[in-house]
DNA sequence: CTGAAAGCGCTTACAG
DNA sequence: CTGAAAGCGCTTACAG
């Protein structure tokens, strides 16, 4: 493999200075036109391209985004990240991401290196293992230097910029949906129980039914996916017990789950049962029924942060804001 | 936001000098275990890292392995990449990622950077649009002073090493599934026509059916997925024709809109018709029928190209490897 | 055990 | 219009 030719060399072979070959390269009128032309002409042949690495390290400034993603297999994060990278690029900025996969420890190699000179301010998305163990130093310790969003989940030890969603309140939207459609037993099922996102719609769920006396909830929460499934199919058959008229999908995951046990037991959606959750919005849009779902916007989340960041990086001083993008329930085959 | 702090203003408020600091930072046995102390508390108490891209410049090395994606919400790409990252971090390597959603500007953006001091080798599945406009140079070009790998898609102008995947054998082991299971008519659905991809997929099962004359097919291409939608419920409905009794997804849309349009028109899968195609394997686990699919096995394809890339990072002049993943049919739910 | 010096590949204020 | 010098934040061979 060829080396990489450097200014260096190049202006060895033409006998000028390293200087005028910088100059030259970025367009500077202290240099003639006819150098420059020659420069150029010189550098294209060699292939020459300048150093990002050290033009970074000269200027200070790289005009990199760092984004922090915990999972690249979560649709609604994938969502939020490419709209990062769209809102970013019309910006002038270019984002570097690195994933967590919901790990501490990798969220803090990952924080630590972007942080370091390789960007000037870090978008991020904090994994669940952070919030497991409630340790969020290393995420301060950065901010103190660097300039930070965080997105999508929130904690009160982290505050900075934010873009979240109301996730309460799109729990509450849906539990007031189906009330409005006259459903009477709203089955609340859930595969992150465990995650901090789903103890909030859980604990969001239960306090909508405890506040509207006719209206009835029940919970089935579950990690393992095909014992998720088993239960809601027992449950939604079961003739002893009150008929579940609805169905709320606290993720994805059990979404599908539901939507698949659904259909496995041929019960007619919104004659018999209706179901909202969360989706894959692409993938919905191809499936028949298409799922009700809701909706969390990740093009405004993503495009939001952005704005964030970039403000901050411009104006170091300026106070910290908290945006909340409202949520929508959009209703499609499988509920009134 | 404070200021981050340099190995200079620690030597000098220690009074020691800078070569003193680094050493003492990096546990150099040069440096007494004194000083090493010392030097470490006030680095800490400071908050020191050193900075990335002064070690990248000095060390000329970053341990970085820079990835080039067309497209996030692929997910067949995204598990390749979090294949790409798991197997990386065991070598040793972190992985920088850029999204060229399939445009060409993008990737010759991408490729200088990384190519130019921020990653020492890169793996790239190139866009699309590369391939519409058959110019390579920008790849060859890096490739010169870079170690690169390709996956995914290949062209024989792009001689590097590489890990695809045998797909004309994966259109031709479903044919021959459908075959098999006394399938007289195969209907092959895409929406990707215009892709290369979708070109060769096309062409293969073209060739499969001419070449068995116990066997008929048709071909519905549609980028437009409403579109796609209508004509594909339009024939399969249709009396008049011969009678479809096998479809062939091209893609994981055209996959998706086919099972859509079955379950729409009631048909019975296996006794009435059977599906094939590519699917989300996540999302395909969670659903009721699930698909019967062409595994890519992701997971293979991005842990080959890791290695491949680290090996030609350490011998240079290593032999071109064109490492192919064998596909599988995994039947499900819609076929035999 | 500690430090001065050179250098990684650039840019730019300054001198000529 | 061109070039020498300093410097971005580090590391390391070498001298002491």
């Amino acid at each position: 493999m060829k080396k990489k030719i450097t200014i260096k060399e190049i202006a060895k072979i033409l006998m000028v200075s390293v200087s005028t070959v910088s100059k030259a390269m970025n367009d500077s009128p202290e240099i003639s036109e006819k150098t420059k032309k020659k420069v150029k002409e010189l550098a294209k042949f060699y292939g020459y391209t300048p150093n990002h690495i050290a033009v970074s390290l000269k200027n200070q400034s790289t005009f990199n985004i760092g984004v922090i993603i915990p999972d690249i297999q979560n649709s609604f994060l994938a969502e939020v990240l490419k709209n990062i990278e769209i809102t970013a690029k019309t910006k002038g900025y270019r984002i570097i991401t690195f994933f967590t996969g919901e790990k501490s420890k990798e969220e803090k190699e990952s924080l630590k290196i972007l942080a370091n000179g390789m960007a000037e301010g870090i978008i991020m998305c904090p994994s669940e293992e952070t919030f497991v163990l409630k340790e969020f130093e290393h995420i301060k310790n950065i901010a103190e230097t660097t300039s930070l969003v965080t997105f999508d989940r929130l904690h009160e030890e982290l505050n900075y910029n934010s873009v979240s969603v109301d996730d309460d309140q799109s729990i509450l939207k849906a539990c007031a949906h189906f009330q409005e459609t006259q459903a009477k037993n709203i089955l609340f099922v859930s595969s992150i129980g465990w995650l901090s996102v789903g103890k909030t719609r859980r604990k969001t769920f239960n306090s909508f039914i405890e506040n509207h006396t006719n209206i009835d909830g029940e919970v089935i929460e579950e990690h393992e996916m095909d014992d998720l499934r088993k239960k809601i199919e027992e449950r939604i058959t079961n003739k002893e017990l009150p008929k579940i008229d609805a169905i709320l999908g606290a993720d994805i995951e059990s979404t599908l789950i539901a939507n698949a046990a659904i259909s496995k037991t041929s019960l007619k959606y919104i004659d018999e049962i209706s179901l909202i959750g969360y989706v894959n919005k692409r993938h919905n849009e191809l499936q028949y029924p298409q799922i009700s779902y809701i909706n969390q916007f990740p093009e405004k989340v993503g495009e939001k942060a952005v704005e964030l960041l970039i403000n901050s990086l411009k104006d170091d001083s300026s106070k910290i804001k908290k945006e909340v993008i409202k949520t929508e329930i959009v209703v499609k085959d499988t509920s009134k």
